[in-house]
Parts: structure tokens; sequence; C-alpha cells
DNA sequence: TTTCGCCTGTAACATATGTGACAGACAGTC
DNA sequence: GACTGTCTGTCACATATGTTACAGGCGAAA
């Protein structure tokens, strides 16, 4: 998987590289390299200079912060092939905002963020797909401090399953079973800025309002809209 | 105020025309003109299509989500001369994320995202800064974030407290007192992401803890360090 | 001055959330 | 099979927060 051809794809998914000449693109492909991490190893804390610009091969990767107590707030999630992290440190404060850690085994590929300087330097319109892109994680952000401000933490909770359900199932009125095992209670929480005792009440709270259903080791979203009902609400 | 001159040095505010040659910038000035709002009036509302580009002349003007209930989480507030928004919404979805208010008179010079587009196009560099200034409100949020989830609002009020003390002050020992005017708890209790009641009784907590003192109409801050402590303690 | 409205302090109460502790289910290992 | 560790459901309890209500201070307007 290390073909300069799968190198060139996985660039191409991103975004603001997808305009590039197909020069630009080996050129790119060549000066980067990959890098492994175990589950919960630490890719880059909070404070650290920011020489490298990060792109997704395979795996998860969460950006948390942390309080005093050690209890952690997660402030998004990458678990897509081709997304990146780390724009907008790079461009303004030059030192990670965040930390970033690997939540199950991930590969990463690393590139120098001089070298994208340049290229957004002579491209122009891939600084500003930067910009769109910083844009889209701003809403991401938004949306977060928003929920977290004003809503319980059983419809934080819906609105997460919810939006699971659409990137599972599609809207379609079939059955949508979300497995367990890749969302343990403890790392639900962290997401929904609470603890794990309070999201197995919520959950207990869902079922109660006949919205989901507890099968060994499943979610299983029974009722759509009244999913979405509870998200919004209170 | 509406002097060319004056356009250009209010531009020259905003870092990233700062570079812009005085021709540029001249145009630029041309192009653009100048809004009033009176207290409480909507700029734009969270999905209207974007526009334009706002740049603060005077004024203040928060950025807001609102639930269901009517209750208001303000994300973020802009109060100095030369203060940009929107750029994010600009440049990725082409609507605005949010909702912006005018708190109390305000002047903004308003400038079409076309213009600011084709600039964009022609200075890289200038692009490049637009991501930096992206970045910045980015670290904004993601602080954001994590106070709302992790801190007490006792601690989220201190902090605040704090910061305004620096802004004002300075880090001298000298007494530091804070007009209540400006600051009336409600508008408090929205930045802080609870309601008025819960600020009234943080504030008194503060005073327990003798780290500000309640004098008519003014905060004084008594002890800094104390306070400092409590913001991030908890 | 009086009236009115806005802002503040305070109370009593209901609810939401965090803490600590524990037992059972399950998978993996020995 | 026995042991172990992790994840889960549940409890009792303390704390933090939201809701409603009301009274006093103050300034603006009549």
């Amino acid at each position: 998987m290390n073909t300069p051809d799968a190198i060139v794809a996985l660039l191409k998914a991103v975004p603001y590289f997808a305009g590039l000449s197909p020069d630009a693109l080996k050129t790119l492909a060549a000066g980067c390299h990959s890098k492994s991490f175990g589950a919960g190893q630490v890719v880059f804390m909070e404070g650290d200079p920011c020489h490298h610009l990060y792109i997704l091969e395979s795996g998860r990767v969460k950006f948390c912060r942390m309080n005093a107590k050690g209890r952690e707030q997660i402030l998004r999630v990458f678990d897509r092939q081709g997304d990146t992290f780390c724009i907008p440190s790079a461009f303004s404060t030059e030192r990670y905002i965040v930390n970033a850690m690997a939540m199950t085994g991930t590969r990463l590929r690393v590139l120098d963020v001089d070298r994208v300087n340049r290229l957004a330097q002579e491209h122009p319109s891939m600084a500003l797909k930067l910009v769109a892109t910083a844009g889209e994680h701003m809403a991401h952000l938004v949306t977060l401090a928003e929920d977290l401000s004003l809503k319980t933490v059983t419809a934080r909770l819906a609105k997460y399953l919810c939006e699971l359900a659409v990137a599972e199932g599609g809207d379609h009125h079939e059955e949508i079973r979300l497995s367990r095992d890749r969302l343990p209670e403890e790392e639900l929480a962290s997401m929904l800025g609470t603890v794990r005792v309070h999201v197995s009440r919520s959950l207990m709270n869902l079922v109660r309002a006949r919205a989901i259903d507890l099968t060994r080791g499943f979610i299983r979203i029974h009722d759509l809209a009244v999913l979405r009902e509870i998200s919004r609400g209170k």
C-alpha cells in the first residue's frame, strides 16, 4: 500500500490537494512518509511545535483536551481515509492547540508544513480551499459548544446516535444496528462531555422513551423520529 | 470618519489586508460601504447566504446560537476596531453558521466576498493569513468547548474576569475595577453558558473566596492570584 | 415626586450531573 | 476449568445547575 500511486490516490482524496497537477502530486507524494500508532498512543500534544500536517490512511484519531482532574473532552474524531488535521495550527500559532491520540491502530501520512506552505504560496486556489477546510472544522466546533451548553446529555447522545444511524444505514426505514464494540461508553462519555455512568443512564432513558433497544452488544435504533425529537428538545 | 484615508487605516488594521499595496488598499476602500446597527439588532442569521465580510469600526457584536427554549450561548464577542468576521463561512459553506447581533450601537464596514476572494487569488500570502485568522478563531472555540464541558460556572467566571483584568489594567498589582454597566449579568450568563441567577451566585462565591469585591456598580479584583487559582481549579 | 422598568440579590425547589462503589457478563489467557 | 481484566448496569449520595418567584435599588421618564 506504499506504492507511489496509492499515495497519490490518498492525497487526491484531500480536498485542497485535489486540484494539483499530477506532477505536483507526485512530488508531494515522494516527500512524505508514513507513521504508525498503537491504540492510545499520542500523535502530538497541545503546545508542541507544529512542523507536520497529517493525513489519515487508516484507523481513528481523536482531538481532545483534559482538565486538572483528568476528565477528557473529545473535540473531534477523524476516521475517514483522507481526513487531515492541523492545518490551522500550522498557519497561525505554529503550536498544536489540542492533544491528538490514536484511538485504534492507526496509520498516518506525514507532510512537512513548510512544503505545504510553499505549495499554497504557488497555488492560491489551494490556499482558499485550506480556508474552506478550516471553516468546516469551525462549524463542528461551534455546534459542539452549542450542544455542550444548551443540550442535556440525553439529547446529545440521541443526536450522536442519529448521526451514526444516517452515516451507517442511511435514512431508510430499515433496522439500524450499531455495534457497541466500536463505541465503548467511556469513549462516548468523552465525546458527549460527560462521564460513563451518565451515558449508561441516558441510554436507558432512550430505551424507556422507546427510541432504541439494547440487545447484547448492539444498539438498535427502534424509532429514528423519536430519537430526532429528543435530540433537539430540552 | 468616512474619508478614504480613514477607511484605508481601518483596513490596514486587518492582519490579512496589512500586506496589500497602497493601490490595492485604496481600491478595496472604494469598494466597501459602512452600515450602522442599533443595540440588539441582527446583523445576520445562521443559514443566511453569506455575501459579505464585515470589519468592526466601532461597537460590539456577538456571535451566538440559541436552543429551542430560547436560551442563548454566545460563541464570541468582537469589540476591537479592525476585528473581522465571517471569513470561514465565506469560503466554505457559503452560509453563515451562527447568528450575529449588535450588542450596542455598532458601525460595520461591509466588503463583498467576491472581491475578497479575487484579492486572495491574486495574493497567496493573503490567503495564508486568512487561514491563520481562521486558526485563531478555532483556538477560541476549542477553549470554549473545553471550558463548557470541564469547568464549573464559577471557574469560567473567574477565568473571564482574569481575562478582562489583564485586558484592562494589565498584570500590575494596582487595583482593577470593572464597571458592571458594560457587563450585565444576563450577558455574562450567555457568554459563560449558564443563566443569570447562577452568575449572581457565582459572583458571591468569588466574594466569599476573597477573590473580588462588589461595590456599587463595580467588580473590584481583590486578589488576581486567587482568581487564577479558581479559574483552573475544580 | 411618583411611576415605571431594568438590573440585581436571594430564596426554595426540581432537575441534571458527577462520584464512588459494586456485581454480573463476557472474552481472553493460562 | 479457573483466573483475569474490561465493559456494563445499577445503586446511593453529593454537588452543580436550572426554574420560578419576589423584593429592593437605581435611573429614566412622566
